[in-house]
Order: C-alpha cells, then structure tokens, then sequence
DNA sequence: TGAATAGTGTCTTTCAGACATTATTCC
DNA sequence: GGAATAATGTCTGAAAGACACTATTCA
C-alpha cells in the first residue's frame, strides 16, 4: 500500500507518543518551609504551543523508528531533569480518542523514580519550562494538560502498590542507607504513618535488604545503622522481562 | 511537517498494532481422551503471509484511527472466536526493536476471558485457519511467530497473579455456579490442587460471591449450593477506567 | 542527666494450610 | 447401606498491628 501523504497516512494509523512519569521524594513544604516530612514530587513541562499552551504537562514526545520504549521514556527522564532512573517501568498504554483535540494520539506512558538530588545540584536541567511539583498537590494535577491528571494518579496508585508488596523503596535512596530513611520512603508515598518496631520486623523479613557494619555518624544522637539492598543491582530493567507490575487491586 | 508518501511517515513513527490473549477454560485432554479437569486453552491464527507463514500467531491486527485499544482488542477476540470478552484487560506494550522482520511494530497486547463454550457451539467461528489449543503447551507456545510465546507467557503469569487476589475467576463461568467450578477454575488457573475447605473459607471471606437459595441437582449426589457474583456487572471495563492489573511480583 | 532517636520484646488478632469430621444425595 | 460429593470444624503456625520497653549517643 503506498499513500500520497501524512494526511492519507494517518487516516490509517494513529500517531505514538511515549510519556513518563517521574518521581523523587523531597522535602515537604508548607508556607515555602520544610516541615521535617519528606514527600512526593514530579517535574513537569509547561507547554509552549497549542494545544494547552501554557498549562504543565508529563515530558513525552513521538517515538523514533529505531528507538525502543524504554529508550524514550529514559530520555524524556533526561531531558526533563538531566537524571538517569533508578527505576524504570511501564506504566499503561491511553489510546482514547479525544484525549488530544484534532489529533488521535496514543501514548505509552513510563514511570520512574530518581535518588532524590538537591534542587539545585549542577546536573539537574535548569530551564524554565521545568518545574518540580508536589504528586499530590490537587490544583496542579488537576490543571494538567490532555488527560495527564488522570495518568499522574494511576501511576500514583501504581507506585503505592508496588511499594508494599516489592522492594523498591530503597530506589528513591543511595547505595547506603538507614531503615528510618526506608521508612521515610514507605511513609511518603502511603501518605500515612507506620510503627517503626512492625516496619522493622517487616523489612528484615520479606525484602532484600541486609545490615552492614557501617552506622551513620554526624547525627545529634544515636548513630543508626547503615544498610545495603542485596538483590540484582539492575538499574533499568530489560525491554523483554517484563516481570513487573502485576499486582494492582481492581 | 509534510510527508511525500507512507516511505517518509513511517521513518518517523513506528506502526502500531493491537492483539489479544484469549484464554478460555475447557476438558483438559490426554491422548485425546478428557482426564476429568479443566484446563486453559487459547485460540491462535495460522499466518497465511510472511513473515512467519504458516505459524501460529496470536489475534491482531492495526489500530484504527477512531478505534480504541479496547475496541481493536474486542474486535480481535470477536473476529476469533465469535464470542464477546467476559474480561478484557490491557497486558503491556511490547516494543522491542526486532520483534518484526523488516518492520518496526509497537503492538499493545490485551489479554481476555471468554466464558466455556462447547467446542462445537454455533456461535464459534469455524474458520480452517483458526484453532485451539492448551495455553501450557510448550511445543506450541514456543512455536509461535514474532514474540507471542514470551507474551502468551507474560499474560498467563498475569492471570495466575490476578486469580490469587481478586475475583474474576467467575469470569469463566456463568451467572450461576458452585463452589467446586470455582475451584476448579483456580486449580486449572494456577495448575495446582486446592484444599476444598479452605478455599471454600477463603471465597467467603474476600470475594464478592454469595449464596443463593438453588442447588445444581442432576449430579450424582448430593446436590451443590449455587453462587452468584455480587460485585458490579460490567463486562467490559471502561477505558478510563485502569483501576486494573498492579500486583505483579518483580 | 536528659533529650532524642535507635532498636527489641511481647501480646493479640487475623488468616492460611492441614486435616478430621459431619451432611446429603443417588444408586 | 455404601459411594460419592458437599460442607463444616478445629488445630497450628506465620505474619501484622499495638504498644511497652531497653539501648546508645550527644548536648
């Protein structure tokens, strides 16, 4: 078969985009000062054409002939904040019709969680269509672009699911680390409260992650002890296991 | 951006494409004798193009413009079988870069229940290049064309995962049936035996499945209470709606 | 020594596996 | 009554929530 142009074309086949979602834990701010929690942020894009110009949208973009899934949603991960995932996964694939006015755009959508740099590390992109955003502040998720509101809270969801049944808390982290710091991980993305004795028991068991000798010096009072996960050290994961995501409660 | 002819547009944007895993429950066979359990089956098409002419292949086909992944995954499975989906869920995206020979194809893959059928019921599509055969058939599966052995794979782990947790093993089975049909669909899900009693405790505790005031008579003996599955009816989840699959193990 | 965080021990409830037991039907 | 399947009861151990308690460091 062979067509004229792109019009005849996409009359046929619908344009394919790829979309990440992008995590790191940060500070809670309330009235611009740390509380002492931390929580969830993302960054986002303000877009500079129609539609939606001006709102903030998820980084994304078409996907090139020669370029896997992954391979995009790790450079819209770049692009947007100069970071390499710690994690990287998909997350869903939106095919609805009208969820881009004229166009019929599907979009395969990444999630992915980033150790936790400082706002104003040298290697984060500086650019000011690029923004951090708390992931649960409603009015900005809310005014998102297309029906990128409706994506960032399934990968929310997404997120707070595999944090409790699989070890990936240790991913918002460094190599090192100590357990009330998995423990700030658990508490901000449950976005609620956890007893540190039953958390502590819970982590000793079912995941993989072990005690070192090392302790955690600098603190105002008793050093903690530093521990290490000990499973397959697998930044990203391979395009063909997919032994992901599964587990999420309809 | 204006294209000359499909040459150009597709150097920019892979194809995409949807098919569908349909797993249906029937008389597990030995030597083409029934063995008294149920097992999963599945329906694949025989290629009568290259590549891949002459093996078997899932459901599929290109996505159209005004057509939802839904839809296209719906219309893979009515195209097969005849039947309409008593389950319809996205599995994953699969978009390696060598998945097709020559083309690049970016293929959103759903899997599917579809609710027993005699072999020989009227509303099946008797088609020459159409057929069925055990999902755990590793001399089939591994025989496949493209990748759909590692997807058949993929989405039968994702149906034992989702049978462990939530309830859609009624989905097999019609709006009425005894506790040991649902057993039985659990043990030809999970491929293994259960414990009748306290799978019949578990049932009553998590799931949305009451009793109702009939009994199966025409048995043997004793005649079994039916059930009947309490939660919400739709057939078909909507495609906003991706309250779905996330419990995957990693 | 006291404040603060790190870390342990124990009681209780819930739930799942193992398995013995009773119930009802048909032949 | 006996065979077969349906359905219930009970014992046990694993795991999670609640919460009291001990340990170690710094100021």
């Amino acid at each position: 078969m062979e067509f004229a142009n792109v019009s005849e074309r996409q009359a046929m086949s619908p344009e394919l985009a790829v979309s990440t979602v992008i995590f790191a834990l940060r500070d809670e701010l309330r009235d611009g000062e740390p509380t002492g929690r931390r929580t969830l942020w993302l960054p986002l894009i303000r877009r500079t054409r129609e539609p939606f110009r001006g709102q903030w949208a998820l980084p994304g973009g078409p996907l090139g002939v020669r370029q896997t899934l992954q391979d995009a949603a790790a450079g819209n991960l770049r692009a947007t904040t100069g970071l390499a995932p710690s994690h990287l996964e998909q997350l869903y694939a939106f095919g609805g019709l009208d969820r881009s006015p004229a166009h019929r755009v599907v979009s395969i959508v990444y999630w992915a969680l980033v150790r936790e740099e400082h706002p104003d590390a040298p290697q984060l992109v500086k650019d000011p269509h690029v923004a951090w955003f708390p992931a649960r502040d409603e009015a900005v998720i809310d005014a998102l672009a297309f029906d990128h509101a409706e994506i960032v809270r399934y990968a929310l969801w997404r997120l707070q699911n595999k944090v409790e049944y699989s070890s990936i808390a240790h991913r918002f982290l460094g190599p090192r680390f100590t357990l009330a710091q998995v423990q700030d991980v658990y508490e901000a993305v449950l976005d609620r409260r956890l007893d540190a004795a039953n958390f502590r028991r819970h982590l000793r068991g079912a995941s993989g992650i072990e005690a070192t000798d090392e302790y955690l010096h600098g603190g105002k009072h008793r050093p903690p002890r530093l521990y290490r996960y000990a499973g397959d050290a697998a930044v990203v994961p391979q395009e063909t296991t997919n032994t992901e995501e599964q587990r999420d409660r309809s």
